[in-house]
DNA sequence: GCCGTTTTCGGCCCGACTGTTTTCAGTCG
């Protein structure tokens, strides 16, 4: 999220803290890749990524817990790291070896690591060899035949780091998580139908719910004696681009969209958004797209270990299996065995004496846990909170009544007032809230002031009639204003006073993301203090697999919106549920939730079949443990009412 | 570089696959 290149960023004037927390998490991680390049200790390069991982999911301020020393007591940093953050934040200035380790390290070798099957230490042979020191060197120095006489290397590596770059340049992406889902689902369908499958299941981070994936993890039992025969039915599915391996037990290969019976399209994107992910080439890229699968065949009864193993995150499966060594036992894919009987029996052969599982919810219970739902598990809380019966009770699909942030013809919407409420009765829900586009943003056909004020006398005249026909559904009447400068929203006052809220959200991303973290922080105060602004719209901007959002101090402008609720005013976050924007992202839920700041899941829906998206936000909020009275979509209309 | 109720050294999660070897290193998840 912060700082989008490969390099270590200057600090800010007004410090301390003079670095922001992101961008010193940001700095580890670039440190721990920059030493793997240089073949450092790889327990070593460990230490900074996982100080790396513990800052990113800090929720405490930074520079509090250097002045106070008490970022020497957390766990991960010891004397090294503690004294270089210490003098990083306090006074601006990063350690020598990092800053050495940048200059030293050409910037083409971190390119490099994004070739699939190529890694630090054959980038650092080939750099300290053969000069190479990019990717369009790399290219050239295979084509000349150059990296197969190379000790250690031969033709098939060297052919493979052609095809790698050749991916490399198609498609380097993640993919979003619906469009994971729908490739998923799609491939779990197909392999559940073979003759012999006793059961497939989507593990990784689809099942986790992720914003974006990687790749998919399918998860096959079957029978042994079918083992064979199922695997040579799986390579020859529809929709298999090409197989990058097949071994006893896993599968790899790539599909593409022909696996889908009904083809491929993509929803409306409004014209922002499809800005932002390479306009007019979208379309054609995302439906000539691929996405990597792996695929595990293993025997019914070790089904439940695969599964839960596969489906990680890894970060969670480390907590899990030390949870396991502690109880002398050994966690891995194929059981959780007691370690005095494995001995020295390793993978399927210790498997034997594993503990039986039925499904997950028994290897959780023989660790002393509560089944863990897939999307918490990332090793933010979720096993201490399961040994202590503290899990969420996490908000479904089934809790939408509503949502507020939706637009229509009025703006840059494909529906009318009258199809949107049709559809959203449809879906069961009680309550729409209508918020077209203001008139700053003339790419999405801001509606004028006079404009949105009879789109309210329409609203207001259904509401009339539903109510004298006994119909349990109602209109709410907002707008989408975008933030100017100085944090000033886009209508007059008494133009936002009749309505029933305002979705304020920046538009104007380039000047944002051209600001400072803190300058933005202020300006979305600012706005938030402004009496109608009622929900803060996608709070930072990005756009999955298209921009970064802009820099903002999020935490602050939480804080500063509990501040408001705490005085009886209401400033809910939104929770943006379009696939694209998953924009407050899942990290940030449970701090809001913690805060007391209600989150409102909008699907910014700019069609029918958008509306349909909310389910997208649902699985976020879900990521995020937000339950259904942390968010605004559970109320009905008379609570919510009340509210405003 | 971090960590410690087998503490100041010697560990650090664990296994599969591939390509290069002839017992293993690198990469990946």
């Amino acid at each position: 999220m912060a700082g989008n290149g490969f390099s270590l960023p200057k600090p800010r004037p007004s410090g301390p803290p003079y670095f922001s927390r992101n961008q010193v998490a940001n700095a580890l991680h670039q440190v721990a890749v920059l030493l793997e390049l240089q073949g450092a200790n790889v327990f070593r390069v460990r230490s900074y990524q996982n100080a790396s991982r513990m800052l990113g999911s800090l929720t405490e301020d930074l520079g509090e817990l250097v002045a106070t020393g008490r970022l020497l007591e957390m766990k991960g940093i010891g004397k090294g790291l503690g004294s270089a953050l210490t003098q990083v934040v306090g006074e601006g200035r990063w350690p020598s070896d990092w800053i050495e380790l940048h200059a030293s390290t050409p910037e083409g070798l971190i390119e490099m690591l994004g070739i699939p099957g190529l890694g630090p230490k054959r980038i650092k042979l080939m750099h300290e060899e053969l000069g190479v020191d990019s990717v369009a060197a790399l290219k050239e120095a295979a084509e000349a035949d150059k990296i197969a006489p190379m000790k250690g290397f031969g033709k098939k590596s060297q052919a493979r780091m052609l095809d790698g770059i050749d991916l490399l340049a198609r498609f380097r992406a993640r993919r979003r998580l619906d469009i994971g889902l729908m490739y998923g689902e799609a491939f779990e369908a197909r392999v559940s139908q073979i003759d012999g499958v006793v059961k497939a299941q989507l593990a990784g981070s689809a099942r986790r719910r992720k914003e974006t994936i990687g790749d998919l993890d399918l998860v096959v039992a079957v029978e042994k004696e079918h083992h064979e025969r199922v695997a040579n039915a799986i390579l020859s599915l529809p929709g298999i681009a090409d197989v990058k391996g097949a071994g006893d037990s896993k599968i790899s290969l790539i599909l593409d969209t022909t696996i889908f019976e009904e083809g491929f399209t993509v929803g409306h994107i409004d014209p922002n958004v499809l800005d932002a992910i390479g306009g007019d080439d979208y379309e054609q890229l995302e439906s000539g797209g691929t996405i990597d699968a792996q695929v595990r065949l293993v025997p019914p009864g070790v089904f439940p270990f695969t599964l839960a193993y596969f489906t990680g995150s890894k970060e969670h499966n480390i907590a899990m299996r030390q949870r396991a060594i502690d109880r002398g036992l050994r966690l891995n894919e194929f059981g959780l065995i007691p370690e005095a009987k494995a001995g020295d029996l390793k993978g399927m052969a210790a498997a034997q004496y594993s503990l039986d599982a039925l499904d997950e919810a028994a290897i959780y219970k023989h660790l002393e846990l509560e089944w863990v739902t897939p999307e918490l598990r990332e090793d933010t809380g979720e096993i201490d909170a399961a040994q202590h019966n503290g899990l969420p009770k996490l908000v479904t699909n089934a809790d939408m009544r509503g949502a507020w942030h939706n637009h229509t013809t009025l703006s840059d919407g494909e529906a009318s007032l009258e199809e949107m409420a049709n559809t959203a009765q449809k879906l069961g829900w009680s309550w729409l809230g209508i918020a077209d586009h203001s008139p700053t943003l003339k790419v999405a056909n801001g509606a004028s002031a006079d404009d949105l004020l009879e789109q309210g006398a329409t609203i207001r005249a259904y509401n009339k009639a539903w109510a004298d026909d006994g119909v349990d559904f109602r209109l709410y009447h907002g707008v989408e204003s975008d933030i100017l400068p100085g944090g000033k929203l886009d209508h007059p006052d008494d133009v936002l006073a009749q309505l029933d809220y305002t979705v304020a959200s920046v538009h104007a991303i380039s000047k944002w993301r051209a600001r400072d973290e803190i300058e933005n922080t202020e300006e979305l105060l600012k706005c938030i203090d402004h009496p109608s602004t009622t929900v803060l719209g996608h709070p930072t901007g990005r756009i999955l697999q298209g921009r970064d959002g802009y820099e903002v101090d999020l935490f602050a402008v939480l804080e500063h919106m509990a501040d408001h609720n705490n005085e009886g005013r209401l400033k809910a976050v939104e929770l943006n549920a379009s696939p694209y924007r998953l924009d407050l992202d899942w990290r940030l839920c449970k701090h809001a939730k913690g805060l007391g700041v209600p989150v409102i899941i909008n699907p910014d829906a700019h069609s029918l079949r958008g509306l349909a998206d909310i389910s997208y936000g649902v699985m976020a909020a879900r990521k995020g443990w937000l339950e259904a009275p942390d968010v605004l979509n559970s109320l009905d209309a008379k609570a919510l009412s009340a509210l405003l």
